[in-house]
DNA sequence: CCATGCTCTGAGAGCGCTCCCAGCCGGAAT
DNA sequence: ATTCCGGCTGGGAGCGCTCTCAGAGCATGG
C-alpha cells in the first residue's frame, strides 16, 4: 500500500536512501533489475512500494532520448473520419498494440493544411518517437509534411505514387481481394458483372477497380459506376447501373456501406438478390454486414490486425539499427460467402 | 530556411552561442522574449531560424513540471463508443480547444477493469497535466481510479452520485431539455404522451426521465418504455408502446437514434407522423436528424461546445491557485422544431 | 561628479534520471 | 598466501532547459 505522501512525489534518490543503496542500483532495479543481487532487488522493490514511487517520465526521456509515445495522425478531409467504423477498428488495433509495447498514443487531429505547420513542429520537437498516419487522398500534402520531419512513420493504406519514395505502409490486398470477389461472381455463372467503385483519388478504390478489370478484361465501361464510399452513393450508383444495363446480374461493390445502399435500391426496384443480381461487398464491416438483407457476401480484411501491424512495423523501425527501411506489409483478404452471392 | 543539419538537434546553448548571448537570454526569447531588448531578440530569433532550433520538450518539462498534455480517457464498456457520433463531436471539440491552448491530446483507451492499473500508473506518472473522462455507467469504477491519482480531472456528463465527492463536470441540461420537449408535445394538444428512455444506469437517461415526469406527473407507467440508445431498441420500444397503448399520440424519445427507430416502426405500422403520433428526440445529432422522414423535432445540445468547455474547465483547474474546485457547467438545450412534432 | 535606481544580462544551480567507469569484494587459480 | 578475474555497486557526470540572483550598464538627481 503506497504511503499517502502529502509532499512532492518521491524521487529515485528517496527510494535509494530508503533501500540503503545508491541511486544507480535503484535505477537498475526500477528498469528491470538485471545485474543486481536478489536481496538488494527486494529491498529496492519494497522501498518503491512503500514510497509509491513512479519514475519521472521527463527526466528519463531527457537522457534516453526516447519517450514511449507514438503520434497517430488523423486527417479529416471532408466529412466523418473518426466515426468511420473502419478507423475505429484500426485505431483500436493500434491502441492495443501500443499498450502491449508500453507506448502511448498521442492523437493529432489535422483539420486542414493550416494545421500542417503545427503538426510538423510537434513531430519535429521530439515529443513522440514515431508516427502513424493514414493515406487518404492522393492529393494530400500531409505525407510530404510528415516525411520532412524525418521522424519514423508508417502509413495505413498504400500512399499514392506521388508520395515520398519509400514509406513503409500496411495495406490489405485490395486488388487480390477484388479479383476474388469478381471471380466468385463469375463462378456463380454471372455474365454481366458491374462494379461500383470508390473515389478515384484513393489507392484502395483504384486497386479494387484494377482487381475487377484483371478478371473482366474487356467489361463494358457502362458497367463501372463511381460512388464515394457512402451508403447513399451506393444506392444511387446501383440505380444508374440498373438504368444503363438492365441485364446486369452481378455487382462487385467497393465497400460494404455502398453495397448496403445498392441492396436497398435493388429491393426497391423489386430485383431479387441473389437470384436476379448477386452482390459482393468489400471490408466485411460488422456493423453493416449484420443488418443487410440478404446478408452480404463480402471480402474480409483484418482491419484491427492491420492497425497492430502498423505499430509492429513502427517499433521495428524505431529499434532498427541503421536507416534500413522495413518492407511494407500487404495483408491477405478472404471472401466470406453469405446470402447475397 | 532551417539548415539541413545532419548531426544532433541544436540546443539552446548552440542558439545562444550563435546569437552571441547567454543561454538565459536565448531562453527568454524562445519563451516570448519579455524583458529582452529588441536587437537581442532579433539576433536570437535569427539564430533559432538558422539552426532550426526546436526546444526539447522533456528538458522543459523536467524543470517546469508542466508537460502540455492532457489525457482523454475513453472507456469502452460493451460496444462502440468511438464510432458514436456523440463522442466524435465531443472529442473534436476537445481536440480543437486543446490545440488552442497549445496542449496535446493523449488518448487512453480503457478496455476494462484490467486496464485500470495501467491507467492509474500513467496518470500518476506525471505524463499529463490533467485528464478528461466521460461518465458512462453508474457502476463504473473508473472515476474512483482516476480520482485516486489526484490528478486534475473534468468529466463529460454528470457522474452518478456514488462517485467521488466534487468532481467538476460538463453536462447539458438533460432534465430541462426533456421538460421542454414534453411541454412542446403538450402544447401541441397531445394527451397520451409516452417516453422511450435510455438505460437506467446513465445519469443522462435518468435526468431525461425526470424531465418527462416533471411535466407529466402522473403519467401511466405503461407509457414508459426503456431502450438502450440504439436505433433497434427504439423501434422495438415503439412497437411495444403501440401495443400497450394504441391511443398514444405523442412520444418523447431519449435520443435521436432511438427516435429514428421509433419513426421506422410508426411508418411500418401505417401510423402518420406527426398527425397521429408526434415524435420528439434528443441530441440533434446531425447524422441522424438529416435522414429521418419526417425530419425530426428534437432537443439540441452543443456537443462540441461541451467538449471545449471541458478543456476550459480543466485549464482553469490547472492554472488555478490552490485546490479550489471550479463549478461544474450545465449547458443549455433548445428545442429544434422540425416536422415530426 | 558621485550616489541612486532602474533595466537588462549572464552565471550557475538544479530538475530526476541514466549510464559510464572506477573500485570493491569474493572465489578460483597459482 | 598472493594474484587475478569477473560480477556488483556507487560516484559522478551529464541530458537541455528554466529561473533565481547578482551584477553590469545606463540615466537621472543631488
Amino acid at each position: 500500500m503506497p504511503e499517502q505522501s502529502t509532499g512532492p512525489r518521491p524521487t529515485l534518490e528517496a527510494v535509494a536512501a530508503r533501500a540503503g543503496v545508491s541511486r544507480a542500483t535503484a535505477s537498475r532495479v526500477v528498469n528491470g533489475g538485471a545485474g543486481v543481487r536478489p536481496p538488494l532487488v527486494e529491498k529496492v522493490r519494497k522501498a518503491v512500494d512503500e514510497l509509491g514511487y513512479v519514475p519521472n517520465h521527463a527526466a528519463r526521456t531527457l537522457v534516453t532520448r526516447r519517450n514511449g509515445a507514438v503520434a497517430v495522425i488523423i486527417a479529416e478531409p471532408e466529412f466523418r473520419v473518426f466515426s468511420d467504423p473502419f478507423f475505429e477498428q484500426q485505431v483500436r488495433g493500434i491502441s492495443r498494440e501500443l499498450t502491449a509495447h508500453d507506448a502511448q498514443l498521442v492523437l493529432l487531429w489535422v483539420e486542414g493544411p493550416g494545421d500542417h505547420d503545427r503538426i510538423a513542429r510537434y513531430l519535429g520537437g521530439g515529443h513522440v518517437d514515431g508516427a502513424l498516419a493514414f493515406s487518404l487522398h492522393n492529393d494530400d500534402a500531409l505525407p510530404a509534411v510528415i516525411d520532412r520531419t524525418r521522424i519514423p512513420v508508417v502509413f495505413g493504406g498504400r500512399p499514392s505514387p506521388g508520395t515520398s519514395p519509400a514509406v513503409p505502409f500496411v495495406d490489405c490486398d485490395n486488388r487480390g481481394g477484388a479479383r476474388e470477389a469478381v471471380r466468385h461472381l463469375v463462378d456463380l455463372g454471372r455474365r454481366t458483372i458491374a462494379h461500383i467503385s470508390g473515389p478515384q483519388d484513393q489507392t484502395s478504390a483504384l486497386d479494387r477497380i484494377h482487381g475487377y478489370r484483371d478478371v473482366l478484361v474487356d467489361a463494358d465501361p457502362a458497367l463501372l459506376c463511381q460512388g464515394d464510399f457512402t451508403e447513399e452513393s451506393g444506392a444511387r450508383a446501383m440505380a444508374e447501373l440498373l438504368d444503363r444495363r438492365p441485364d446486369v446480374d452481378g455487382v462487385f461493390v467497393a465497400n460494404d456501406l455502398m453495397a448496403s445502399g445498392a441492396l436497398l435500391t435493388l429491393r426497391e426496384r423489386g430485383v431479387r438478390v441473389p437470384e436476379d443480381v448477386a452482390v459482393v461487398g468489400f471490408d466485411d464491416m460488422d456493423s453493416v454486414v449484420r443488418r443487410t438483407s440478404p446478408s452480404l457476401t463480402t471480402v474480409h480484411q483484418d482491419i484491427e490486425g492491420m492497425g497492430r501491424l502498423m505499430v509492429k512495423l513502427l517499433m521495428r523501425l524505431l529499434e532498427g539499427t541503421g536507416p534500413e527501411i522495413p518492407p511494407s506489409v500487404i495483408t491477405p483478404t478472404s471472401l466470406v460467402r453469405r446470402d447475397s452471392a
